[in-house]
DNA sequence: CGTTGGCACTCACTCGTTCGGAGTGCCAAT
DNA sequence: ATTGGCACTCCGAACGAGTGAGTGCCAACG
């Protein structure tokens, strides 16, 4: 099947190009990866792909270099878990076993990870002491607006404005806001987030792509609300490694490491468990970041995301490694956490 | 006289080239600073200047770029106070006033600093539990050769190894030995430094030479063991500006940013009042930061120097400027301690 | 229909080479 | 001691030709 053979040629791209930090050619391409036919398919391929934007070429006749929607494909469907090896393994055991106390648990991921993954590490302190939500008011302004306000137990109130995908009588907005408040009302912000998201995937939910839409913007909120919460970057030296495009991306980059409430951003809403998040350059919240990608997960004990930890880098980066090591070391964290 | 228009030409090319980054010739010289002689006189100074080592040509044929020496005399001899304009004064002030407790003021102060001098800045946060020197201990290994100790009221010893100018038989070495310990007894170690530099500088003090270079060693072992203390650091995003030589200067000085010993040691002893320190280049003690100069100083309330802040820059950077900055910010800061 | 070899075309890059200009050092004159 | 003049150096921009990797397209093939 050709389809297949393209997501060979497309996973191809990206390793070489990850490896090379070179726009690749077909004919380099047939030669390093054993993919059995000649360079002249490879050639259809590669302008199929670049038809439907996975891959484009900086000039007319260079090589092709992967899209941000190019690296998007590979890390959801080309990408093989690479388990860490088992030196790798040791040494994140042994060196965060040598932790005296919370702080110094952080301080330590964030080493550990900027080591392994050579990139820009960023952890987030997990805090004990959390905001609830209170209540969650919707506000119909027009049959396709709405205004969510998000009140909290700290008295902050959070408001989002939400254009719906669909209509929405007094009716539903009343079973909707009854259905939100139910999932969130008394839970602390990271719990609520998830028991709403719940209620957005469960095929049970009624309008759900409204409810998604709302969905989503309580969560947003939430995580902007989390701006007292504080955060360990480290291994800012490995920007030096940018090399080329340097104006355009390590200075945006250095002034967002300076600004935390921009990094719990960039990180994100923890997600739970072994689920590790990948954004993908202009995916971001920001616009100067467009070159610059965000690998992250929650970590916490018993798996309950507590916090957010993960590693930013360019683009061009070894996805499956990364991720691999990102995962590594939030198990190994909330391990510790689970036993402290 | 000649001598003084010498000096005039080497302060008019640290100025030039500090503003455009550029070799500066002897014609752009008597263009665009108004002194009344003509090219080939200058000429003739800059040659002088160059063979004393105040200048260099990065290749025949090019204009003259100051060299560390060169940015030596012009700190010390040739800088006019700069005073703050109102305005920035008050940007100061008003900035600094909104903290809302010590960890604010730090991190205040990195900021309006970093922000004042576009370098990266640096602020100890002061400490309050200073650890105290018990005793210190001189023994004889050779004529010329001392070993000090010195042991600190947390238990903690520090050795150094120093090479003395001159023979010291046991009668001096023991009166040494308690003039150095009436000095620094007792003394919290940043009191203890300063009064064993005053001992140094003492006229009445006999073996000056040698006092001299024990108490140096002395005040580095003080300076090593503040290794527990914390430093804030913001700016770093002004690095972006270095664009050439990067690799050469923008790595090792991320490195350093990290790693928060070495930054400690960069800022080196806080020094008292007004005294701005200032280290150019490779007279700082890491050889890969040889490009790279610090002005210091030390704060603290009722001017007794409590901790140090400062920045880290090129060394081509605009001494006078930044110097003024520099203790501006302590000033305010001071201030806000002593009401505080 | 997918695959392949062939072929003409494009364009970034790498070199030598040239050339101008800024800068220097030296010298003789003042 | 200062100055104008002059020959010399050498960096860096500009130019041009050659190279080669890479592409797109087409006709042929299984």
């Amino acid at each position: 099947m050709q389809e297949e053979r393209r997501l060979a040629v497309l996973r191809a791209i990206v390793e070489d190009y990850v490896a090379t930090e070179e726009p690749v050619g077909s004919k380099a391409l047939v030669e390093r990866h054993g993919l059995g036919v000649s360079s002249a398919t490879v050639r259809n391929d590669m302008a199929a792909l670049e038809d439907e934007g996975y891959i484009t070429q900086p000039h007319t006749s260079a090589g092709r270099v992967p899209t941000d929607k190019g690296y998007r494909l590979f890390v959801d469907r080309l990408t093989t878990v690479k388990p860490m090896s088992a030196a790798e393994k040791r040494a994140i055991s042994t060196f965060l076993d040598g932790a005296v106390d919370l702080d110094d648990v952080v301080q330590r991921s964030v080493r550990v990870l900027s080591q392994l993954t050579r990139q820009v590490a960023v952890v987030q302190y997990p805090t004990l002491s959390r905001s609830t939500v209170r209540h969650v008011e919707l506000v119909a302004l027009a049959p396709e607006r709405l205004l969510v306000v998000l009140i909290l137990s700290t008295g902050r109130v959070e408001q989002r404005l939400v254009e719906l995908p669909a209509t929405l009588d007094d009716e539903a907005l009343a079973a909707l806001r009854t259905r939100v408040n139910r999932a969130a009302t008394g839970a602390v912000i990271h719990d609520a987030a998830t028991a709403l998201r719940g209620l957005a995937d469960d095929p049970d939910t009624p309008d759900r792509e409204i409810t998604r839409s709302v969905v989503e913007a309580l969560v947003e909120a939430m995580v902007d609300h989390r701006s007292d919460e504080r955060v360990a970057v480290g291994g800012a030296a490995n920007l030096a490694r940018y090399g080329d495009s340097f104006d355009s991306a390590v200075r945006p980059l250095l002034e967002a490491l300076e600004e935390h409430v921009v990094l719990l951003k960039l990180l994100g809403e923890a997600t739970d468990g072994g689920t590790v998040t990948v954004r993908i350059g202009a995916e971001g919240p920001y616009e100067q970041l467009a070159s610059t990608s965000v690998v992250a997960t929650g970590y916490g004990p018993r798996d309950e995301a507590f916090a957010t930890l993960g590693i930013v880098g360019p683009t061009r980066m070894d996805y499956p490694g990364t991720m691999a090591a990102v995962r590594a070391v939030a198990r190994y964290v909330s391990r510790i956490l689970d036993e402290g």
